[in-house]
DNA sequence: TATTGACCTTTGGGTTACCCAAAGGTTTAA
DNA sequence: TTAAACCTTTGGGTAACCCAAAGGTCAATA
């Protein structure tokens, strides 16, 4: 066997379950360069310490409060420079509050699109597609989103009503 | 110049321009087989017509739904063979509600996290980061989500209470 | 007519955060 | 000893495009 000298050495299986994450994840995040492993030269196993599996957990925190792999690289970075990140994390999370907020109000909206469709559609008949229609349910949409509006509203189909209805 | 003989033929970037989507886009459905061209055997250049257009608005129309393109890909070619794709339509629609209203619950959760902790740090210096600890704010957050509840809340920083605060 | 600029083509690489398969070496327990 | 269970690297795939390069084509102008 080979020497991992520290008490902590732990193989990457071994990481991985200590931070329930795939064992290919560890090993992206070890070539990005997020945690540090000590590479055994005789049969290139990788070792990892207490430290690494911090850094691990470190990680994965961080992308539930929504930070890119990026964010956190450069979060790392700074933090072995020996600076403090946390201003850095403030602006990014500040940064993040009117982005979540624009998503939720596009989902929100999107929602009622559906929704409002689903309905409109419910005692409709099927109708079959001709050379230029393929559905009419999705053709004869009115895009209202980007407005941050509550309700939206689906077109009526044609006149004629063959479309999208029960089976 | 090549014979373009239907009167609305359009080449990609005419297309593009009148779906308001880029270049890049139309080709990328075109080599997807999402829309049809003539290619012109002698300079190579693409063609459209009017259907495709239709098809074109089609596709941008459906992904502000929510489809994929692969979704939109069974929808067409459902289509192409005179079938009518709207009872997939709606399937899809329908499948489409619990997803969506679970991703603004995360986002919700999500926000709720981000603000708690603005909030709790607000007032506190920062922290220098040690070997272990890179950010407190982080790593001593307590992950609440999956948890549909209206308020989460972030732990305090350790009680010497060095983390990140104003800058 | 020659040239210029705006257009077109294909190929191939980049994005995000991984997952998966292949081909092969290592370790460990029976 | 042998087989299972681990490890390695390489390379390709995901979704829906964007972008650059290298080169051909077209339309208008000088």
């Amino acid at each position: 066997m080979a020497n991992p000298t520290h008490a902590q050495a732990m193989k990457v299986g071994e990481l991985a379950k200590a931070a329930d994450v795939s064992a290919e994840t560890v090993r992206h995040y070890t070539r990005l360069g997020l945690i540090n492993s000590h590479q055994d030269p005789i049969n290139g196993y990788h070792f990892y310490n207490r430290q690494a599996l911090k850094h691990l957990q470190f990680i994965r925190q961080a992308q539930t409060l929504g930070f890119s792999l990026n964010d956190i690289q450069n979060i790392i970075d700074q933090a072995r420079h020996g600076d403090s990140p946390c201003p850095t994390v403030r602006d990014l999370l500040e940064q993040q509050v009117p982005k979540t907020k624009a998503k939720i109000a596009a989902l929100q909206a999107h929602l009622a699109k559906i929704e409002a469709a689903l309905e409109t559609w419910q005692a409709m008949p099927d109708g079959t597609p001709n050379g230029d229609s393929i559905c009419c349910l999705i053709e004869e949409w009115e895009d209202v989103s980007e407005q941050t509006q509550s309700h939206t509203s689906a077109k009526q189909p044609t006149s004629d009503g063959h479309c999208c209805g029960k089976r």
